[in-house]
DNA sequence: TTAGCCTTGAGA
DNA sequence: TCTCAAGGCTAA
């Protein structure tokens, strides 16, 4: 089988010598998780378990190596756990599907170089293309914790053998999983297993009160300043880039998702558990985001106009994601130092489920962005040099429509947010189960009011996966644009990016 | 330990 | 019979 010069393997970036163990990947990425899940190797970061990986890099951090083998799609479960050589597996199908899919992607970005459609209801119509990027290597400046991963061997691995997984697989590579632990945090809350809250029963489950809401403490403003300490514009010390570039956001307003909305568990004709409504309590107003954005992005006309557009309305509901987050059950009484790092984690993934949640709201037939801007979803009219952004907008229509068919309610995504939110890898002393408490009121809420649809809890958490392909796709992505200096210094969004990359 | 090449064998 | 994704081997 001969693969395009332009697939890269989605771990390290070198060439693709195939499909192996669920996605096609370079040789020394398959040997490296084979090892690995085969001899049930333990590794340790030495830094904080945010190490890039490209091909020059990837013998670096094998911890970190390996935290991406399974976050882009690397199946456990397709290491045969008798090591049987030669045959076929079950993913047989899976290949050959999105075989079928890389050709018509393909054949696609060949036949047309055209460009994308911007549309504005209040707007004149333009046209402009979207931008297309490979990304470069980048280097990581790691700093020192601790964090460790490891698999047990396969042969004592809970799949009865390599042909036959279990279904829930897919929950895996999501939820804590019994092969990779962490060890905790040196900076971790002293809120213990319920900590504080108060914790009720109601039909056999468990569900917390919410904690009351201590605003977190102020030190790390000092290295966080857009992260925590609000705006720029309260802080002189901050570049002047960002202030030119908008007026000055006041604080998030965040308004109670219903103010009555919890009568005996049941909310517009839904049984809604406790839990799930503490998690609607707040949500973001995008009429503030709007607002935030002003008007001097609002004719878009040109490609770097969009970019620009996209990275401000990121910005922007990043600082209202940040509040929301502060305001939010199980966060706002974590220490600030796990709030960071729970945010720093997983904002990109927060802001493509709020994407999501914006299309399912709209049913447009256009892609609508908080401002008003609509994009044509015909990819076709996208650059064919634009792999990457190609590929991205695909995946992340793709997801949407996944979550259309589904029929995905504000509920569920309230609990896909914080699965999210709280899917952190140093297992943060702060955060103690809270992943486990979501899910559960999370089945409980579909067993209620889904009940013809037994497996649509997993067919959700196997979106967060896809989520979490998609952002580390994302991350990539505007690593190059910074590195090429297409991102305002000093915005929220770049502050992120290299938090992300640095660590604390 | 890594990574490139080799061998194997079920399914098309 | 061919394909190709598993596991194995081995030089660096």
């Amino acid at each position: 089988m001969k693969y395009s010069l332009d697939e890269v393997c989605p771990v390290c970036g070198d060439k693709v010598s195939g499909y192996h163990y669920g996605l096609l990947t370079c040789e020394s990425c398959k040997g490296f998780f084979k090892r690995t899940v085969q001899n049930g190797k333990k590794y340790t970061c030495v830094h904080t378990s945010k190490c890039h990986i490209n091909k020059d890099q990837r013998k670096g951090c094998q911890a970190c190596r390996f935290q991406k083998c399974l976050r882009v799609g690397m199946k456990l479960e397709a290491v045969r756990r008798d090591r049987v050589r030669g045959g076929r597996n079950k993913f047989g199908p899976l290949y050959k599907q999105d075989r079928a899919r890389k050709q018509r992607l393909k054949a696609l970005s060949e036949v047309h170089d055209s460009s994308t459609t911007i549309t504005n209801s209040t707007l004149s119509v333009e046209t402009t293309k979207v931008e297309f990027c490979e990304p470069v290597p980048l280097i990581q400046t790691p700093t020192p914790t601790n964090n460790e991963c490891y698999v047990t061997p396969s042969h004592d691995s809970i799949w009865p053998s390599s042909l036959e997984s279990p279904s829930t697989s897919s929950i895996m590579s999501v939820l804590p999983q019994p092969y990779i632990s962490h060890s905790p945090s040196p900076n971790t809350s002293s809120l213990g297993s319920t900590g504080d809250l108060t914790v009720r029963n109601i039909s056999g489950n468990s569900y917390i009160e919410p904690p009351t809401f201590h605003p977190p403490p102020d030190p790390m403003q000092t290295h966080y300043p857009l992260l925590w300490g609000a705006h720029p514009a309260m802080n002189p010390t901050l570049p002047p880039t960002y202030l030119s570039m908008g007026p000055i956001p006041a604080p998030y307003q965040l308004l109670p998702f219903s103010p009555n909305s919890v009568i005996e568990g049941f909310q517009r004709g839904f049984y809604v558990p406790l839990l799930i409504d503490q998690l609607l309590k707040y949500e973001i107003v995008e009429s503030e985001i709007k607002t935030r954005i002003g008007t001097s992005l609002l004719d878009v006309t040109h490609r770097s106009d969009v970019f620009q557009l996209i990275c401000k309305i990121a910005d922007q509901t990043l600082y209202a994601m940040v509040e929301w987050a502060k305001k939010s059950v199980f966060f706002a009484d974590l220490q600030v130092s796990d709030q960071m790092k729970l945010l720093q984690d997983s904002w990109i993934e927060l802001l493509i489920l709020d994407h999501i949640q914006r299309q399912l709201k709209l049913k447009s037939d256009s892609i609508e962005l908080v401002t008003g801007h609509k994009f044509s979803r015909d990819l076709s009219k996208v650059s064919s040099h634009c792999v990457i952004t190609f590929r991205i907008l695909k995946r992340l229509m793709d997801l949407e429509k996944k979550f259309a068919v589904l029929q995905v309610d504000e509920q569920e995504i309230a609990c896909l947010k914080y699965l999210v939110l709280f899917d952190t890898e140093s297992h943060t002393a702060g955060c103690p189960n809270v992943q486990e408490k979501v899910n559960e009121a999370l089945c409980e809420y579909s067993k209620k009011n889904y009940m013809d649809q037994p497996d649509r809890v997993n067919k959700l958490i196997f979106r967060l996966s896809e989520i979490r392909a998609v952002s580390s796709q994302i991350e990539d992505y505007l690593h190059y644009k910074h590195h090429e200096g297409k991102l305002t210094e000093g915005s929220l969004l770049v502050e992120l990016l290299k938090a992300r990359e640095n660590g604390p």
